[in-house]
DNA sequence: CGATTGACGTTAA
DNA sequence: TTTAACGCCAATC
Protein backbone atom coordinates (compact mmCIF):
# COMPACT_ATOMS: atom_id res chain seq x y z
CA UNK A 1 0.00 0.00 0.00
CA UNK A 2 2.50 2.85 0.92
CA UNK A 3 0.69 5.27 -0.81
CA UNK A 4 2.72 7.27 -3.08
CA UNK A 5 5.26 8.68 -1.55
CA UNK A 6 4.70 12.68 -1.03
CA UNK A 7 5.46 14.53 -4.33
CA UNK A 8 8.35 16.28 -2.56
CA UNK A 9 10.76 13.40 -2.23
CA UNK A 10 9.87 13.36 -6.34
CA UNK A 11 11.11 16.88 -6.77
CA UNK A 12 14.79 16.02 -6.81
CA UNK A 13 13.89 12.82 -9.02
CA UNK A 14 11.96 14.66 -11.36
CA UNK A 15 14.86 17.53 -11.66
CA UNK A 16 17.18 14.40 -12.49
CA UNK A 17 15.13 12.78 -14.35
CA UNK A 18 14.50 15.71 -16.63
CA UNK A 19 17.94 16.78 -17.00
CA UNK A 20 19.39 13.52 -17.46
CA UNK A 21 17.12 13.32 -20.67
CA UNK A 22 19.04 16.05 -21.86
CA UNK A 23 20.68 15.31 -25.13
CA UNK A 24 24.22 16.36 -25.77
CA UNK A 25 24.85 19.67 -27.44
CA UNK A 26 21.95 20.82 -25.51
CA UNK A 27 20.92 22.65 -22.96
CA UNK A 28 18.06 23.78 -20.46
CA UNK A 29 17.08 26.57 -18.16
CA UNK A 30 16.05 26.07 -14.36
CA UNK A 31 12.94 27.55 -14.99
CA UNK A 32 11.84 24.77 -17.75
CA UNK A 33 12.83 22.40 -15.84
CA UNK A 34 10.80 23.95 -12.77
CA UNK A 35 8.31 24.35 -14.72
CA UNK A 36 8.41 20.79 -16.29
CA UNK A 37 7.91 19.83 -13.12
CA UNK A 38 5.38 21.55 -11.53
CA UNK A 39 6.86 24.06 -9.40
CA UNK A 40 7.60 26.84 -11.82
CA UNK A 41 7.20 28.96 -9.27
CA UNK A 42 10.34 27.62 -7.63
CA UNK A 43 13.16 27.81 -10.14
CA UNK A 44 15.54 28.47 -7.34
CA UNK A 45 14.92 24.62 -6.01
CA UNK A 46 15.77 23.71 -9.51
CA UNK A 47 19.21 25.17 -9.40
CA UNK A 48 19.56 23.60 -5.63
CA UNK A 49 18.91 20.23 -6.57
CA UNK A 50 21.18 20.45 -9.24
CA UNK A 51 23.55 21.23 -7.31
CA UNK A 52 23.41 18.45 -4.82
CA UNK A 53 23.47 16.10 -8.94
CA UNK A 54 27.02 16.86 -8.95
CA UNK A 55 28.72 13.81 -8.81
CA UNK A 56 25.66 11.74 -10.36
CA UNK A 57 24.16 10.80 -13.27
CA UNK A 58 23.08 14.42 -14.31
CA UNK A 59 24.52 16.09 -16.33
CA UNK A 60 24.06 19.98 -14.55
CA UNK A 61 26.52 21.80 -16.64
CA UNK A 62 23.85 20.81 -19.29
CA UNK A 63 21.48 23.09 -17.03
CA UNK A 64 21.73 27.08 -17.04
CA UNK A 65 19.96 30.07 -15.91
CA UNK A 66 17.17 31.71 -18.34
CA UNK A 67 20.36 33.69 -19.75
CA UNK A 68 21.78 30.37 -20.78
CA UNK A 69 24.62 31.83 -18.50
CA UNK A 70 26.72 29.23 -16.39
CA UNK A 71 25.53 30.03 -13.30
CA UNK A 72 26.35 27.45 -11.27
CA UNK A 73 29.90 26.53 -13.34
CA UNK A 74 31.51 27.37 -9.34
CA UNK A 75 29.77 23.96 -7.84
CA UNK A 76 31.50 21.64 -10.70
CA UNK A 77 34.93 22.53 -8.81
CA UNK A 78 37.31 24.19 -11.58
CA UNK A 79 35.38 27.77 -12.98
CA UNK A 80 35.45 26.58 -16.47
CA UNK A 81 35.06 23.21 -16.20
CA UNK A 82 31.30 23.54 -16.39
CA UNK A 83 31.87 26.07 -19.76
CA UNK A 84 34.25 22.44 -21.34
CA UNK A 85 31.87 20.35 -20.94
CA UNK A 86 29.54 22.13 -23.13
CA UNK A 87 31.77 23.28 -25.34
CA UNK A 88 32.99 19.50 -25.89
CA UNK A 89 29.49 18.05 -26.34
CA UNK A 90 29.41 20.70 -29.11
CA UNK A 91 27.80 23.58 -27.33
CA UNK A 92 28.76 27.12 -28.60
CA UNK A 93 28.99 30.25 -26.51
CA UNK A 94 28.45 33.95 -27.28
CA UNK A 95 30.67 36.52 -25.81
CA UNK A 96 30.23 36.19 -22.04
CA UNK A 97 30.32 32.65 -21.64
CA UNK A 98 26.51 32.73 -22.05
CA UNK A 99 25.40 29.51 -24.18
CA UNK A 100 23.51 30.02 -27.24
CA UNK A 101 20.24 29.30 -26.32
CA UNK A 102 18.99 29.87 -29.65
CA UNK A 103 20.71 26.57 -30.70
CA UNK A 104 20.81 24.78 -27.58
CA UNK A 105 18.04 25.34 -25.67
CA UNK A 106 16.44 22.34 -25.08
CA UNK A 107 12.29 22.33 -24.34
CA UNK A 108 11.18 19.79 -22.43
CA UNK A 109 7.90 20.96 -24.16
CA UNK A 110 8.66 20.79 -27.22
CA UNK A 111 10.91 17.78 -27.84
CA UNK A 112 8.40 15.97 -29.81
CA UNK A 113 9.88 18.31 -32.15
CA UNK A 114 12.56 17.11 -33.70
CA UNK A 115 14.86 19.59 -34.86
C1' DC B 1 10.74 24.14 15.48
C1' DG B 2 12.72 28.53 13.63
C1' DA B 3 15.67 31.01 10.71
C1' DT B 4 18.71 31.20 6.73
C1' DT B 5 20.15 30.11 2.38
C1' DG B 6 20.01 28.84 -2.41
C1' DA B 7 23.07 27.20 -9.71
C1' DC B 8 16.14 31.91 -10.37
C1' DG B 9 12.69 34.84 -12.08
C1' DT B 10 9.97 38.83 -12.18
C1' DT B 11 8.39 43.32 -11.05
C1' DA B 12 9.20 47.84 -8.87
C1' DA B 13 11.54 52.01 -7.85
C1' DT C 1 18.61 52.18 -18.02
C1' DT C 2 20.42 50.12 -13.81
C1' DT C 3 19.93 48.46 -9.32
C1' DA C 4 17.13 46.56 -5.58
C1' DA C 5 13.91 43.91 -3.38
C1' DC C 6 10.33 40.36 -3.34
C1' DG C 7 8.40 35.87 -4.02
C1' DC C 8 8.60 30.69 -4.18
C1' DC C 9 9.63 26.14 -2.27
C1' DA C 10 12.61 23.02 -0.18
C1' DA C 11 16.78 21.84 2.17
C1' DT C 12 20.10 22.69 5.63
C1' DC C 13 21.91 24.60 10.05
Amino acid sequence: MQKEKKAKDNFYAKVYALVRKIPEGKVSTYGAIAEKIGTKLSARMVGYALSQCVGTDVPAHRVVNRFGALTGKHHFGPPDLMKRLLQDEGITFNADETVKMERHFYDFKRQRRRR
